[in-house]
RNA sequence: GCACCUGUAGCUCAAUGGUAGAGCAGCUGACUCUUAAUCAGUUGGUUGAAGGUUCGAGUCCUUCCAGGUGCACCA
């Protein structure tokens, strides 16, 4: 039986109370004309006039035969001011009872307090649900125009553990997920814009493919098979590309079996998107007007602010080829350095490099260290080692490269692209190689498909494809230090009691 | 996975190794324009868990659990 402590067991007591007054908590239905906002918003000419609204019991102020209290509704909160010769008596006495976190409904009219507050005058109030467990009391003051609060909320895993909490009483945080939800629908608006076709793939995949990373793993029991959960959906994009679609995407839960930390969460959402008969440099440009659109849709503006710099979205954005971006941060070219010769270099510069590792992996180290977090301003990163890239196609002038990007905006990766690879003969070579690197000890090389190598064979057009970390793109657009904060239910260890 | 920090009442926090406390919330009472409402009184604790050292542990030691931050890996 779980264990009940005295705040709630007072609560639960008054639920008997309230049926003994033949009041039931939990009615049914409640018809609002208004809420907070609109009236706040609209006092003018609302004033005097009846309104019905409902809500949270936030605070209250009892008064002997008056009170105050303050409702929360999805909009905000507004003032709500009872006294006896209005409600009544047994009103009264019902209110009295109330905790915060009580719903509460309230038919009455607008006013001004004599200190200024707009205010509902009650006439009538109902009891809407009773809450029988104690929320955290956050108080605040305006002090010289400033919000003051005490006693706030704080406690980071509490607050991730029963958000609906942290919701309730954080209204900041309330704020960052609306924003996440209109990026959502911007970014969905841009691309339907487009001539994008919205599609759905599988989640549970026999092969897993489309990044380099560790898979969870899970069993079908009626096939009796393994089957892995998604890393990626782009195997399957270009699948629809092979089959005549010119331009998909799909928001899709990736997962992926790594480390947690403020960048990661075993589940993300990404965006991947492919469009026939392009390429990276087209991609780009519509990278570039994308974020414009977001940013200007959701934010109103192009400026943002970013862990304390401030960052300009529009177009363009600076083009750097990797190694060029490396030779500005490390003063060496190591566009012509074979394996031997960046490892002794990475040495140098006191980067760590395993023995699993090749050429592609080392630059890609050299330049997560060295480069990645300078990069403030938007920059597109261009031009890729074709080891680490086994799905992008080659380079048009340079052999040893493959044509990608990877747009780097607050010191942080936000979205990859390629000219896809389409040449099945290609395709088949690098998938052998990545055989080749996961014989060696890297776990996260790429596994070859066959149905997917199958479907290349077929033809597939020359395709530009792009991946969008959604939860970064908000951490970003929303100035979050976490992936945490712009998850709703970020992973956490099982509560143990 | 490794390192460091944190864990005390519903919430926010105190407590030179010596009787576990405060504010808010709750409860009782007063108050018909309050707003961190105010005033008087008052309940509430296995100090994350288990061991150990000690006459005595919230405090020191060990292990474990949970969280945060950094590193490693990744998007």
């Amino acid at each position: 039986m779980e264990e009940i402590n005295q705040l709630i067991k007072i609560r639960r007591d008054k639920l008997d109370v309230l049926r003994e007054k033949s009041i039931n908590p939990y009615p049914y239905h409640f018809e609002r004309t208004h809420q907070s906002n609109d009236i706040l918003e609209d006092y003018e000419a609302l004033q005097e006039k009846p309104v019905k609204i409902a809500g949270r019991i936030m605070s209250v102020r009892l008064m002997g035969k008056a009170a105050f209290c303050h409702l929360q509704d999805s909009q905000g909160k507004i003032q709500v001011y009872l006294r006896k010769d209005e409600i009544g008596d047994e009103a009264l006495e019902m209110f009295k009872i109330l905790d915060i976190g009580d719903f509460l409904g309230v038919d009455g009219r607008v006013f001004k307090t004599k200190t200024g507050e707009i205010t509902i005058f009650a006439d009538k109030i109902e009891l809407l649900s009773k809450s029988i467990r104690p929320l955290p009391i956050v108080k605040e003051k305006e002090q010289d125009g400033e919000k003051v609060v005490f006693d706030q909320f704080a406690d980071k895993e509490l607050r991730y553990r029963q958000r609906y909490v942290d919701l309730i009483v954080n209204p900041e945080v309330k704020e960052v997920f609306v924003k996440r939800s209109k990026i959502i629908t911007a970014m969905r608006d841009f691309l339907n814009q487009h001539e994008f076709l919205e599609v759905e793939t599988p989640v549970l995949q026999p092969i897993y493919g489309g990044a380099a990373a560790r898979p969870f793993k899970t069993h079908h029991n009626t096939l009796d098979t393994t089957l892995y959960l998604r890393i990626a959906n782009e195997l399957y994009l270009k699948r629809l590309i092979v089959g005549g679609f010119d331009r998909v995407y799909e928001f899709a839960k990736d997962f992926r079996n790594e480390g947690m930390d403020r960048f990661h969460n075993p589940e993300f959402t990404q965006v991947e998107l492919y469009v026939a008969y392009k390429d990276y440099f087209w991609m780009m440009e519509f990278v570039e007007n994308l974020f414009t659109y977001i940013a200007s849709t959701v934010l109103g503006t192009t400026q943002i602010k970013y862990n304390g710099h401030d960052i300009e979205l529009k177009a363009p954005w600076r083009r750097l080829s990797m190694f060029e971006a490396i030779r500005e941060f490390t003063g060496t070219d190591i566009s012509g350095m074979d394996e031997t010769a960046l490892r002794s270099f990475a040495d140098k510069l006191k980067i760590e490099i395993g023995p699993e590792l090749g050429a592609g992996k080392i630059i890609d180290e050299i330049f997560g260290e060295k480069v990645e977090p300078n990069l403030i301003q938007p920059t597109f990163i261009i031009d890729y080692p074709v080891e680490m890239s086994p799905l992008a196609k080659k380079h048009r002038t340079n052999p040893r490269l493959v044509e990608r990007f990877e747009p780097i905006i607050g010191g942080k990766e936000i979205a990859n692209c390629f000219s896809e690879l389409n040449d099945p003969v290609d395709q088949r070579a690098r998938f052998m190689d990545q055989m080749d690197l996961k014989a060696r000890g890297d776990e996260e090389a790429q596994v070859l498909d066959e149905d997917f190598l199958r479907a290349i064979e077929t033809g597939m057009p020359p395709t530009a494809g792009l991946g969008i970390g959604i939860d970064r793109l908000v951490m970003l657009m929303t100035d979050q230090p976490s992936i945490r904060d712009v998850l709703f239910f970020p992973h956490m260890r099982p509560e143990s009691k």
